[in-house]
DNA sequence: GATCTTACCTGACGTCCCGTCAGATACTCT
DNA sequence: AGAGTATCTGACGGGACGTCAGGTAAGATC
């Protein structure tokens, strides 16, 4: 029966909410309200995002817009995919090191450096992932987790490291300890903002973020400044 | 003229929509439909709050939450305001200390524990206040900095004492130190759960915590686990 | 305890967004 | 050019928004 092998078709195919898998156009037009939602939540609040100004701002109908997407979140849960790869360059930064001596606080402040880059080009996508996770949301935490905890296994790897060297007490658990570096840096990332609104300068920021994570991941005194 | 008394008069007062002082009836109901914000916030997200649903679970029309508040948003203001009341406490402990030696260390536990039970009794008012003002909305930054620059300021005061005892190295912006520890500390409580979920204990990123803020304030290091 | 006054509440309405069709339009291929 | 898809949209019922004008209940005054 044609019905058999329809069902058990491998299906990784991107689908429109017909069943139908999108051709050039369809996949162009996605684009657009991709780009378009990315805009919108940067500009307006989260909670004023409509479908209906998505689409009017993609030159479109909302009809069209959940031919792709049955509502706003997954859009934006798409985003947040992309960004998580993005973010994969922060996992390669804290794996590839080197972690000992003056250059190991260099790769600290290399790490502070590209964290910061990499949330101010994806805040506002961000800051709905964590909103959502915080709320217990699976599709969200997924993606969250996929990007926070490969960052935080990495230095969670260089911390035992350094534990095996008795240069950081044993008794604490690696994964914390990256886990609270993790949330620090994503935080203060994310209100970078509001620090500056404090009068403070975001060189110092990243300075006392450098050598946070440099002392908590490796035991060793960072270098005085 | 009986009109420029009324514009001068010094306005601290409630007000409803129609600019009545609500006596003690209508204080009852707006009291029933700020806990009943929290109560909805707590279990559906943020994005999805209506006033139609507060204002039934409430026992009331919708028309009688708009006397109180114009906006979903003013409700978790006024919400927003009464948890920070409450963040003093966290103020307090940092104020208090002691932060040298042992006694430092556990001062830095109990401000941990105390952030811990602060953000929980009140995770999701605060989550949408970090939300808002991350994305530059001022009534919630405004409560956001009078809760967490009050603690941030405090824990600045005590690490540049420790600086002018040469126990932490100058040159760095004592406000970026406690900022970056503040963040920290409100970004891990928040997503609590989230470490629970990858398996790390409550209890080892707390110690992981305690640790960091002791060593970043004081400039000491903390005691062997 | 009847009436008046004021405080408080709500029904009802026009507007806007939602999410879903069925049918229109624009590509593509022969 | 014409058939065959792929893609888009107009139009609709449903529901929430925010705002009145008017209704109900609590309290004051006699």
């Amino acid at each position: 029966m044609a019905e058999a092998d329809e069902v058990v078709e491998d299906d990784d195919e991107l689908r429109a909410a017909d069943g139908r898998v999108p051709g050039r156009r369809g996949l162009a037009t996605r684009q657009r309200l991709l780009e378009h939602t990315q805009a919108m939540l940067a500009e307006s609040s989260y909670r004023e995002l409509k479908v209906i100004d998505i689409a009017r701002e993609a030159g479109t109908s909302p009809a069209t817009f959940y031919q792709y997407f049955p509502d706003v979140e997954e859009a934006i849960l798409v985003l947040a995919t992309e960004a998580a790869h993005d973010g994969e360059v922060l996992t390669e930064i804290a794996t590839a090191g080197p972690w000992t001596g003056a250059a190991g606080y260099e790769t600290a402040e290399k790490l502070v450096a590209a964290f910061f880059e990499f949330w101010g080009s994806h805040s506002s996508v961000l800051r709905v992932v964590d909103l959502a996770t915080a709320q217990g949301d699976d599709r969200f935490r997924q993606i969250r987790v996929r990007l926070l905890n490969e960052i935080a296994t990495a230095l969670a790897q260089v911390n035992r490291h350094f534990v095996s060297k008795g240069k950081v007490p044993a008794g604490l658990d690696p994964m914390a300890q990256a886990g609270v570096v993790v949330s620090m840096l994503a935080h203060v990332s994310d209100h970078q903002m509001g620090f500056e609104f404090w009068g403070i300068k975001t060189k110092d920021l990243q300075v006392s973020m450098a050598r946070q994570v440099y002392w908590t991941i490796t035991g060793q005194k960072p270098p005085t400044p």
